[in-house]
DNA sequence: CCACTTGTTGATCAATTGATCAGCGGCGGG
DNA sequence: CCCGCCGCTGATCAATTGATCAACAAGTGG
């Protein structure tokens, strides 16, 4: 016989370690079926008993904010406002920069899907999260192309349009579950080269 | 005394209007809080009792079918692609009118979210209709931006993006409660022309 | 090998919710 | 004016679900 398994299904876990993988299983549970899952259906996914849930998470609010907390945090870079003012680099090469490390961090199934129903349910998060891509990206990256000799400066509502026809490659892929290109790099480049080129001073 | 109030709260009324009056209720109630919202909550919301929503709609998924049938019917004009094609018109006026109608037939709350949160839930009706959106729609208006002079050819990625960013105006407004433009035609119509230029033949 | 600590479980409660049904009562016909 | 049809309601059931708790047992120190 093998003796103890000591790495296999141990039945006891340290506090912290069971407590992270119920909270990857929430994470991954209500990614799929909402917020509105159940917290049994949670817990047979994580392998446990659903009062043990209750040993870790007072509340099935506690539960959803550590989810949140999980997804939310730590995915805007704070270096991102000084690259896109970086004026070293080419606004053209700053802009396909900036997306390809966006699409990076939020281009996952639990980020993408727990994001829209925040979204519908009117999480206040939501708005937060997206005021601050307003005011400390798109409105920076406004205003470096504005900067930039030959390009009209666009308006707001124009850099919205340039952000959501990006980020709509990931709501097709992770919400409606289309085909969409492994790698979004190539259509991003393709949509900012045309931006600009949309914005080249008509004279 | 004003005698018997014909127009005013009748209790008994006629089987259609009494189905209709609570499809109306159905709609409103579940493009807010979602398909999972409680029957209780809607028949408040529809002035009757619980039981009375049981008498036109035999189940929820029945009800829930009826709300899709009601949103989903009759948005998509049949006379769109026709109008795509029409080539007497200038390839950009054409693509700002089909969008124009586009999003006067889609960008209403109820359309919008109960959208969302089927897409969210796999429903196979969202599917059907964003293939629908790309074969019958995105891919002849490809075809015709490609038959003009001077543009080159857009890939169907580059379509989508175009219908990303303008669709996700109505993303922000109705799933976000963001502030949006309250007329997306200009918005359209400097999207598309940015798109256009952005296709110029650089030669 | 025993005993204590504590991570874990099965059982259970109360509230919610989809669905059902017997009976009330508005309203038109006679 | 009253009778009967049927639209409508209140009460209720069974299943689900968030939350609780006493008790079990895995691991550890003596």
């Amino acid at each position: 016989m093998d003796g103890p398994p000591p790495p296999s299904p141990r039945r006891r876990l340290e506090p912290e370690a069971r407590r992270e993988q119920i909270l990857d299983a929430a994470v991954a549970h209500f990614a799929e079926v909402g917020l509105g899952g159940t917290t049994r259906d949670l817990a047979r996914r994580a392998g446990v008993t659903q009062a043990l849930v209750y040993q870790y998470f007072g509340s099935k609010a506690e539960l959803t904010e550590a989810v949140f907390a999980r997804v939310y945090l730590g995915r805007l870079e704070p270096g991102w406002p000084d690259a896109i003012r970086d004026r070293a680099t080419p606004i053209e090469a700053r802009l396909c920069a900036f997306y390809a490390e966006y699409t990076r961090a939020i281009f996952t199934y639990e980020w993408m899907r727990i994001f829209m129903w925040a979204g519908l349910t009117g999480e206040v998060l939501n708005r937060r999260y997206l005021d601050h891509v307003g005011e400390r990206l798109l409105a920076p990256l406004r205003e470096e192309i504005a900067a930039s000799p030959g390009l009209m400066a666009p308006s707001m509502e124009d850099m919205w349009n340039l952000h959501g026809g990006i980020v709509y490659i990931g709501i097709r892929r992770f919400i409606y579950h289309l085909p969409t290109p492994e790698d979004p790099a190539p259509a991003i480049a393709s949509a900012v080269r045309r931006f600009l080129a949309g914005l080249a001073a008509p004279a």
